[in-house]
DNA sequence: TGTCTTTGCTAAATCGTTTTATATATTTGC
DNA sequence: GCAAATATATAAAACGATTTAGCAAAGACA
């Protein structure tokens, strides 16, 4: 249980003051015109020790703590956890770490973890916000701390912004099961106002509409357990639907237990489609066609945003609001 | 962009001292004999104005953060996630944080980690080791930091322990495809020198050579992109193997990607188990046998030992070594 | 009345940094 | 040769808490 050694014993140990330690520590050695013999002795010595400044004495006089708050629905979701990746990765080449949590989209707990975030003094937060977060966003920008918004937008809060084009995407996938020659296309989705899911909806109302065709909308609880009976349900009341496009990967992991459950032939009695792409979807048979959301690029954009805001500490000029496109993947799911 | 409030406010504003601030904050006020008058009024104060002391000075001083340290393989591997949540669950409920990384087996980058965690001065570690990493944890516990160690036991190393019975496990695994009459078993691991994949391996040889059968043992680097074309040659190779057993998640999805792309047969060409469930086992076509770790268990454990060590800053008296067993659940895969 | 306890509170040191203001030599300019 | 400029380094005040040691007033006891 060796006892770390402090900048107070390098300075004694050398005969100097710490002050003079400091500086050098901190690169501006040159600027306050310290001496390069001495300045390499110091160094020298720091090496030889091994030592580390205290990174709570510093957080503490200098109110930074290079540390970025990520706070997504669930972390163990392939697409969540993909894009934690890469921001973690990102971060660290700036010198930034981060520490990540599951809102499980629950806004008390989210308002929790914000709130220990914030005792924690992160320098900054990447939220995938849950519904009815807007005050508590609302406080930390208003605090001064930069917050980028990841995968919803939130109507009426000035930051950051990323997200995809749902409409569009939802949009471009029932096309394609309209273009396959199916007719009852249902739409399940969860129970939430979120604006992305609304977009999701209207994507699917707007090409369904074009069609005339007739349209087919069940909402699930969010983390409901009984999704899997509720769909197996709801495909039983509805015996024309011969096909179903599910708003998230969740839901078509619970769809496609209840269709297998029924003896439902896919894609030959029902056709299939699912929002966000996942490892599953690839392996099973069929194969599941998907709207594939662009995780490096989301990582990309949230992680630079939030830099650029991190640096310059000047207020933000304008908020920027970036949407990015997805990718549709063709399986056998929703050929026939 | 308002100030935080400090505990000199409160000093100040109620004109008593920083003191007696501070000991009604951590609940020593009785033991201080602080008036019940006072202790009313500060208290009052403090929730009117939502007061929080502030970590880092707290943390400077007593240089205790309340922060777990938590490194595993891969946080997007379903296994490690499901014992992260459940560990973040249970520490909280004690007042500690999580932090959490992938080490992604890489013995650098754990190193860096573990440093990183060290400057960040976390209470305590929960660590899934990756090899080479023994020096590095014994800096650790020598320097007084409880670490309790998962999934894999470094022999040497004096603290706590949790693994599971990987031998019996696997020979268990092994036996089943022997009862259901396959013959040329191959077992599919990675090449660690990590002693729970040496016991997966002598698991399997022990089942094999009691039933006087030909082993066949494949080793595909870790993390390789290569793992599928490497599973289809071996496979190509030895074309009377009649089943194969995998020692791990990963390894069985490339080798159901392989053997779906020769056009095999599960289970009547080929038998397949694999080590560690995953969602996606339980939907493939056919449902794959498995050997499920105990993670609630796991993660019990963990948590507990390492608050126990927390709690009593006293010297471990005894390391613990706990192996817990696991359950296998028998699905169509390895059945003809 | 004088001493001893108890009650109720506080001053000041400390944790390990950063940063501002300042001190002391040494050079330069003229 | 003297003032001004420059080079080199430092003392001390923060940051916001915890904790040790101790002080003054009131009550208890003889």
């Amino acid at each position: 249980m060796k006892k770390k050694i402090s900048i107070n014993d390098i300075a004694r140990e050398l005969g100097i003051s710490i002050t003079t330690v400091s500086f050098i520590l901190n690169g501006r050695a040159q600027e306050k015109r310290i001496s390069e013999n001495l300045v390499k002795k110091v160094q020298d010595f720091i090496n030889e020790v091994d030592y580390k400044p205290n990174s709570l004495a510093r957080s503490l006089r200098t109110g930074k703590t290079n540390i970025i708050g990520l706070m997504v629905e669930d972390i163990s979701d392939p697409f969540f956890s993909t894009i934690a990746r890469l921001i973690e990765e990102k971060s660290y080449q700036n010198g930034y770490k981060i520490i990540y949590c599951s809102t499980e989209n629950d806004t008390a707990k989210t308002r929790e973890l914000i709130k220990m975030y914030s005792e924690r003094h992160v320098d900054g937060y990447i939220i995938v916000p849950p519904e009815g977060i807007e005050e508590d966003i609302k406080t930390l920008t208003a605090s001064g701390k930069p917050v980028v918004l990841l995968d919803r937008y939130l109507p009426g809060i000035e930051t950051d912004t990323i997200v995809i084009d749902n409409l569009e995407s939802a949009y471009h996938a029932t096309r394609h099961l309209i273009d396959n020659g199916y007719k009852n296309i249902a739409f399940v989705t969860i129970d939430s106002l979120q604006l992305q899911m609304q977009e999701r909806l209207s994507g699917y109302e707007k090409a369904m509409n074009e069609a005339r065709l007739p349209q087919y909308v069940k909402e699930i609880a969010y983390n409901s357990a009984q999704s899997v009976p509720q769909i197996t349900a709801f495909l039983h009341r509805k015996k024309n639907i011969d096909a179903v496009f599910f708003a998230t990967n969740y839901l078509c992991v619970s769809g496609l237990k209840a269709i297998s459950g029924m003896g439902a032939k896919i894609p030959q009695e029902i056709g299939v489609v699912s929002f966000d792409d996942y490892e599953l979807f690839e392996m099973y048979s069929p194969a599941i066609t998907t709207v594939a959301q662009p995780a490096e690029q989301i990582a990309e954009h949230a992680i630079n945003l939030l830099l650029t805001r991190l640096k310059k500490n000047t207020a933000p000029k304008k908020v920027e609001r970036i949407v990015l496109s997805t990718s549709f993947i063709v399986r056998n799911s929703s050929i026939r």
